[in-house]
DNA sequence: ACCCACAACCTAGAGGCCCTAGGATAATCA
DNA sequence: TGATTATCCTAGGGCCTCTAGGTTGTGGGT
């Protein structure tokens, strides 16, 4: 009998499609059994579990999105670097809103931590804000905003929460010419406290 | 044999202590007949089936919000008025983390218009905006950023999203500065263009 | 007070999902 | 080539949704 050939990297690939296809909650470990044509069963010869497949997926899809937002960035800052990374991060949830619902599931910190995907994520971010010339614990509190806001409002458009009435590219854009402005005129902290990169 | 004198409305308020006791996607009608003392197949008399319950569960979760959010503005305007919806929106959020992420997830968008929990939400965002004297299609795209960022936080928040390094609390109340500075500067449209009420 | 109709609850069962245990077989390597 | 290991299998238990159709408690009409 013919093997399948299924491999952790192929199956987490699959899943990725697959959420794209048919929505994050309905990644399966028996759909995606069906998909490389073998029992549901087997698939637990590579992944533990349907918990493990999903937060697999869950870094492999953070890990893209960040490989789409460093480039944007790249050799910009202040309004603009904010700008590239605010799009390629709304562009990466529209085009792969099964994989941009998968980094927004709950995984265990530790995982999260050496990740190598996140360490650059906050690389970047970090790095972007430099321009605005902010210290600790604003900086932390600024993260905190964009990454709420960005999260927020795509979260929101993919869920269809935003009526049809104004264009939403243009609230987009809008928002984040706010976020800038927010940013310059940062409320700043008189005395410095303890930092705690997120 | 006694009955358990269902009722939809007790079903819903059953429903809501669940999602927060067990997280949202554990509740099921399984598990509810259970608390009834009662076979599953015996709800589908009370409700159309579980996608049914989740999208009333959602919507009671909403009415509540609202209910908690409104108090809280009444009688103030401006900076006033925003700290205190966000209060009420993070407390609510953070209390009832099932009810809460029962009202994200993705609903029929005509039971959403006419439902009265969402026009009061409506009334109470636009009426909160008058302080910042935004025209169209500013004020929606201005309506847009606070839902995305308090939905944005509360959600990243409530999933461990961000590290313990700095405190949560102050965070929030900086991103809440922030916003009505960006709302009193906001970037306004020279041109007026269409409006449409979120 | 009684009967009827309806609503509330039941059993039975099909189908989908996750996961475990243990067996068969293809691929690989000594 | 023979042994080992990884890949895939069948069988089965548990939990879930939902349908079909039967029984029984309850309230309204007479």
């Amino acid at each position: 009998m013919a093997r399948a050939g299924i491999t952790v990297e192929r199956l987490v690939a699959a899943a990725a499609e697959l959420a794209d296809e048919t929505g994050f909650p309905s990644v399966t470990l028996s759909a995606l059994a069906r998909r490389f044509g073998v029992k549901d069963a087997s698939l637990y010869s590579h992944v533990r579990g349907l918990e493990d497949l999903r937060t697999r997926l869950a870094l492999y899809a953070g890990g893209e999105l960040i490989d789409r937002i460093a480039p944007a960035v790249a050799g910009r800052a202040g309004r603009d670097a904010l700008a590239a990374f605010a799009g390629a991060y709304r562009a990466y949830a529209l085009e792969h809103p099964g994989r941009y619902a998968a980094t927004q599931i709950r995984i265990d910190q530790s995982l999260i931590a050496d990740s190598p995907a996140m360490r650059r994520t906050a690389e970047i971010t970090y790095g972007m804000l430099r321009a605005y010339d902010l210290d600790e614990p604003d900086l932390t509190d600024a993260v905190r905003l964009l990454r709420s806001t960005f999260h927020g409002y795509c979260a929101l458009e993919s869920a269809g929460g935003f009526g049809a009435g104004r264009d939403v590219q243009a609230s987009w854009d809008k928002a984040v010419d706010a976020l800038h402005l927010a940013l310059e005129h940062w409320p700043r902290e008189t005395e410095r406290k303890n930092t705690g990169h997120d």
